[in-house]
DNA sequence: TAGATTGTTAATCGATTAACAATC
DNA sequence: TAGATTGTTAATCGATTAACAATC
């Protein structure tokens, strides 16, 4: 199930799409799909699948396709779905608490265990999953609770640094929405960078230009 | 200010944060900025932002770099963020009154001229730049004022009618936060689609693996 | 002018696609 | 077995990097 060292950054990132269709796939109960088929239907090539899936060694069989259920597992595992690990949100403003009461942490793999904010008035309130606590106490919790990654969801200006004291608590991952790039891969830190801005200014130049080829995955 | 036509996909999708920096740049009245200092502070090579550069025609002087200003106006260009295309939000929920809120619609380019939900609470409300209207005049209002983007934050399972709906009125282009993947592409309508999961299991990913390869951009 | 730095061509690298033998 | 489809190697394509002449 796990087989090469060196996957490539790009067969990385079409994983968790792999993910969701094979998931669709078997959540419709189809038992079985050829790379030609699951191709046709994600919009990539057939050899791409087959070089992809076999980075991780052999999904498939030969004469008959990938099992689904088997397929499906075998890409949960790489993900790491079924870890659960734990995660901390600073920052429970409107990105915050949008995130807090619709998005399912448990599909990606993670347990949302608390969430932090300065302001008084939301703090002890519970929102999706997380009771908000004080964001005096959020150094303490993380050496107490030791989550694996945070969700940083604060104001712009003060991600730089709260990044830097909670990766020296123990942090080893960041999901950061603040719109600033932060770089502490020096440090062996992976971040994902979410920008809404970027995204919009792409789909705004594809628009004028009336070419599609620049969106899409 | 326009060369080329072919822009690469790769390319393109560097335009946004290359207009970030050299905005921030702009802010802190820094009058000019060489290939490879701006390499270095975003982490890419000279090469190859001069190469990008290029695409677009000549931002720069022989022995001097680049001037900020004429620069930044440049990307700007680029991206179309003086059009401020009339866009329109379907789907008043946690997402989408985060983004009415917070996001700022015009320095990407974009005027958020309305949005529609189906609960009668929101209707009328404000959040931010946008009035609340009845999704009932939705398609109306559209064909009036024919907006040239949409932003879908409505529920799993109802986007891909809608979004084929919205081209029929004239839509061009869609901002996707729904989850399911849409392709329009073969109609010539460019779809950003927003996938926070996608995001969040490539950091998984990335932490597992203690490497941060994954990530960044 | 001399130094710096671009614009641009050529070389390298990596990722995608094509092809086909292996095998279920 | 025959047909289908993978796993995998080789060919192609595109994107990044290096190099350097042009020129401010």
């Amino acid at each position: 199930m796990d087989k090469k060292q060196n996957v490539s950054r790009a067969v990385i990132r079409r994983i968790p799409r792999y993910y969701r269709y094979v998931s669709m796939l078997r959540a419709n109960g189809v038992p079985r799909i050829s790379s030609r088929a699951l191709a046709e239907s994600m919009g990539l090539t057939a050899s791409q699948i087959r070089q992809d899936f076999n980075c991780f060694g052999g999904f498939g069989q030969q004469g008959y396709g990938y099992n689904v259920e088997k397929l499906c597992e075998g890409l949960a595992d790489i993900l790491g779905i079924h870890r659960q690990r734990k995660a901390i949100l600073v920052g429970v403003g409107n990105i915050g608490k949008a995130l807090l009461k619709n998005f399912d942490f448990k599909a990606s793999g993670f347990d949302l265990i608390c969430a932090f904010d300065a302001d008084k008035t939301v703090v002890g309130m519970d929102f999706g999953p997380a009771n908000i606590r004080d964001v005096a106490e959020l150094y303490d919790y993380v050496d107490q609770h030791q989550p694996e990654v945070a969700v940083l969801t604060v104001p712009h200006g003060i991600a730089p640094a709260l990044a830097r004291d909670l990766v020296g608590h123990g942090i080893r991952g960041l999901w950061n929405f603040t719109g600033e790039d932060l770089h502490l891969e020096g440090l062996g830190i992976p971040v994902e960078n979410v920008h809404f801005s970027d995204s919009l200014m792409i789909l705004g130049y594809a628009v004028d230009a009336g070419d599609p080829s620049a969106t899409d995955e």
